[in-house]
DNA sequence: TATATTATATATAAAACATATATAATATAA
DNA sequence: TTATATTATATATGTTTTATATATAATATA
């Protein structure tokens, strides 16, 4: 296969699939007062533990200026606490509150029932070719942007 | 597996992969003074041919006013042109300009080199596990996002 | 001590996205 | 044929996301 057919294929099939996860999970997020960036900053600090601004924003990809002034606002809306580290007084390190755990919870029991019913019908080797192919494509671009970085 | 586990597999490759994409591609359209969003507006015009302003929206899943409004940014910068249907004044016809066109191939040559380079060393397997990977979530998505529309 | 680096914050502007409303053309129903 | 509904696009407005430049304060290094 040549490069060209393969970079349109994945061009086209990645961003048909980002639309689609936005089509489906963005109004779960929406009935939850959330945006998509709001749920994904919440959701990465339930699965992987509390982030300092710099880690988190690199986790979800966002500028440090940016998540710094979206976490201010999560604080706001009482979903985080933003905590000053003692030791190095420049880190803040961010923390879900209970409210905010709450809230991902919810949302995510949401987009899993909302799966649920469209998964049924789905064999298992589905689930682990999707898996496969995403972990290869996963690999193969960070191993093209690690390079881009330099 | 459980709908959860393959739910969070799935969410947390696809934002890494849109995101790679992203840090892929847009330096190369920035280079030719486009954003993403311009740039996969021409490659539908270019790829699938000439839209009215509504079909085009679906296609890159911008909604009617917005994309409106971009399709009138490219024409003053002479990327396409909008020509009004004689027979159904309503609509508008969007189609590419010899700049436009000669931009597009440009962007595509430098979107190619530059993956060009990162997949020689791949072999044809891991070419085709991607794409029917992506293909067969597609196919989940697309199923799961047309029933949310009804 | 002077300088450099790091982590976060503030300010600002552009782009993207959503929503409400406007306009004009066309289709349909009475 | 007139009145009404629908369709396609456009305009206006506000919010969110993203990018960039700069500021501030803390810490590390020369």
């Amino acid at each position: 296969m040549e490069v060209a057919e393969f970079k349109n294929i994945v061009w086209d099939y990645t961003r048909k699939i980002a639309d689609s996860m936005n089509c489906v999970f963005c109004p779960v997020s929406e009935n939850h007062g959330l945006t998509m960036m709001q749920t994904r900053i919440l959701m990465e600090l339930y699965q992987y533990g509390p982030h300092t601004i710099g880690s988190l924003g690199d986790s979800v990809c966002v500028a440090g200026a940016n998540i710094s002034a979206m976490c201010k606002k999560l604080e706001g809306q009482g979903l985080l606490e933003r905590v000053r580290n003692r030791e190095d007084e420049r880190v803040v390190r961010v923390v879900l509150t209970r409210l905010g755990i709450e809230t991902v919870l919810e949302i995510d029991r949401s987009f899993n029932d909302k799966l649920s019913k469209h998964l049924m019908s789905e064999t298992g080797e589905t689930f682990e070719d999707i898996i496969l192919g995403l972990q290869k494509l996963n690999d193969l671009l960070q191993r093209i942007s690690i390079v881009e970085k330099k």
